[in-house]
Parts: structure tokens; sequence; C-alpha cells
DNA sequence: TGGTTTCTGAACAATTCGGTCCACAATGTA
DNA sequence: TACATTGTGGACCGAATTGTTCAGAAACCA
């Protein structure tokens, strides 16, 4: 109720003695590590620094604040994503940037949050597959504007984005398995000629010293 | 003791009164539908038509089901596997066949029993862990050496297997979403650059009538 | 029939689950 | 100071969790 005014007038009363956004912040990260069911409420709470009360109170239920961890951890990501677009003269050069973001393959075991929680609540999940069309979508969508900026027809630019994006995907999963990083960034340079327009169509991305 | 000799002389004594195997395939459809946390003992017992005593007897515990289900999903897997290479002529269309298996875009919204215990439970689960590495090492020496048929040197190779793998296991989470089977073959399609000979190496693959 | 083994259902134990509630303290405005 | 509002910790709730144990019935072989 009073959540969503930041700059009211005066909040009356005694103000939150927690910072909510650092709490989701921590939240992310636990369920991140340990997953939706094996995290528990004791185990949640106790770790963003708040009694249960106050818990309940600031995020409603255990399953609220999975959707919130997860939103926001969606929008942190996808904001990141525009950056790197926006900070890329070279089209080329934009989409590698985002296969590098998602895939994140210095982010160790963890995976990532997004794929974690779809694959283990989803179908089941309403509200999540919800979460995750959307996101998927805003991301598809930008992945195909940059691949159509590069030439690509309408469908087959969305067809690429979606390869792509399956990709990266499918990286995020197999660092929970424990593969070097090392692999996966040569697994990654796998994924360029699926980029249009390439420079160099050399079979090999070897750069002569 | 007694579960490892099928053909022995003589159990003696009361025959199990259930097919474990039965019941394991069970099992497995119902973890994969649920999830392992999500699914209780009680659910998963009364799905498989046992009392908790003789699931206990019979699997020891519920991790230890998740893991006799999963090894048996991932060889069952792996068998047909071998199976469509061993009756491709073509190692391109060997290829193919191995990423339709394994996508399986015609599966429905469950996914793959594979790629959701690990996203669920690694890497805090190191047997679970150790048995994802083996099976993935499996399939990715089955679709390098497969490559390799087809010109691919070694490293290339490998690492071209690698890229196809991350691509259909991303295909599995985004079925979990909803994403319809159409589309999923239009995405799967984009995968033909990374199949090393290919006879048309037309930008579109549109076949005019 | 007797001996042996296993299945079966239920009860039991100990814990943990998500969620609610309440009295009290703390902080703001007037 | 007096009032209003909200955070806080902990007790509390009923239900559900995994796993164990036991006594009796049932099925097989010799």
């Amino acid at each position: 109720m009073s959540k969503e005014s930041a700059l009211a007038k005066s909040p009356l009363g005694r103000p939150r003695g927690f910072d909510a956004e650092a709490a989701l912040r921590i939240a992310i990260d636990v369920l991140w590590q340990q997953g939706y069911e094996a995290t528990s409420l004791e185990a949640l709470s106790h770790a963003m620094g708040l009694s249960r009360s106050s818990f309940y109170a600031c995020f409603g239920s255990k399953h609220a604040l999975l959707m919130a961890a997860v939103q926001r951890y969606a929008d942190d990501r996808y904001a990141t994503l525009t950056e790197h677009v926006a900070a890329s003269a070279d089209p080329r050069e934009a989409v590698r940037a985002m296969l590098a973001v998602i895939a994140d393959v210095e982010g160790g075991t963890r995976g990532c949050l997004f794929v974690n929680a779809v694959s283990e609540l989803a179908p089941n999940d309403a509200e999540l597959v919800s979460l995750a069309q959307a996101h998927t979508a805003r991301v598809g969508a930008l992945m195909t504007a940059t691949l159509r900026r590069l030439g690509c027809a309408e469908g087959e630019a969305s067809e690429r984005a979606g390869a792509l994006l399956a990709l990266v995907m499918g990286v995020t999963t197999l660092r929970k398995t424990g593969v070097p990083p090392l692999q996966l960034v040569a697994l990654l340079n796998q994924a360029d000629p699926l980029i249009p327009n390439l420079p160099l169509p050399r079979s090999t991305k070897s750069k002569h010293p």
C-alpha cells in the first residue's frame, strides 16, 4: 500500500528498518544457489536478515518473493543487454556481447536464475511461465532487431535469434555440471556462422600474431 | 542384494508382487512432470502403486530413486541416439536425427528430465553432477565422432558437438515456457551451418514449388 | 506341511513446512 | 507530550515432510 509512492510527502509512522532492495538482492542470491523448493522460509528470511513477520509484511509469501526475485533478476539482465547493445558500434559486436552476457561463462556453477526457475517450476507455475514468456520475448526481440541491422530478413532474423538464445541457455545449463569456462568459450565461438555478414569466412577464427 | 541376479536359480520365498521396472518408469514420469523437491514421497509411492515400506525396501530412499530414474532415463535416451546413428546412412542425417531426438520438439511442456534435474539440483547434488558429466560426455563423444565422419578436425568437431548439444538443451528449456513446436523446428534448422559438408550452401532453405 | 522370504498397511517418530497473530517497542507528526 | 502508524521478535498453528518399524498375511520351494 505504501511501497509505491517513493517520493510522497511523509510516510507517517515508523519507517522500515531494513533495505528492501538489499534484502531482495540477497534473496536472489540464495534462490539462485539453492533453488526454490530446496530453500526454506527460515533459511531465506534469516539470510535476508529479517524476521518472519517482516518478511510476510514486505513480500507477501514465499512464491511472491520468488516472482519478485526472478522479475528483478530478469530486469537487471535485460538492462545490461540493452546497455551493451547501445555501447556497441558494430551490430556484430553487439550480438557477441549479448551472447557473452547471457552465457556468462565465468559465472560459476550456479547457472542462470531464470533458466533454473523455469526448469524447476514450469510448466506448473502459471505466473512464472507468464513472466518467462515476457522476458524471452523481449530478449528475443532485441536480438532479432540487432540481427536485422545486419541484413537479415524478418523470419530468418527471429529464427536465428531463437537459435542463439537456445544456445546460450544451454551453455548456462552446461555450466552447472562443471564444464570449464575455456570449453564454453570455444563452444560459444561456434555460433559465429549464425551471425550474418561475417567479414572473415575462414573456417577457423585464428588471429596469427 | 537379490536385485542383481535376474536369472538366478530360485529367489526362494514370496516373489515381489509388483514390476520394479514399471514402477521406475512411472517414477520417471512423475519426477519429470513435477520435479524432485516438489514431489512428495506419498505422491510418488502412490503413483507407483506400492506402499511406503515396499518403496524403501526396493529403492532405498527418495534420492536413490531419483538417481535410478535419471540414470534409466539417460540410458534410454542414449540407446535411442545410438540406434538412430546406426540406422542413418549419411552422417549428416545422423546428426539431424540426434538433434531431433534430444530436442524432442513435440514432447510437450515437460522439457527434458535430465536438464530439469540438473537445473534444479546441480551443483549441490554431487552424485547427480557426476551422473550428468558422464552422460554429457558420452553423448558429446557420439556427436563428435559423427561430426568427424564429416571431415571435422579433432578440436573443431568436439566444439561443434558442444554447441549443438547446448542448442538442443536450450530448446528443451524453451519448450517448458510454451514455445510452439513449429517455432522450435524453424529454430532447430538454424543449426545447419554447424553441420559440415552441407550440399546446399544457400542462405535460405526455401524449396520453391 | 513346514520353512523361508517378502509384501502390505498402518502406525509411529521427529522434524520441518508455510503462514498467522499478537503484544510491545520504535519512530514519525502535530 | 500525546497520538498514530508501523516494524519486530517470538509464540503458535495445523499440516505435511522423510524415514523407520512391526505384526500379520501371502506366496514360493522342498
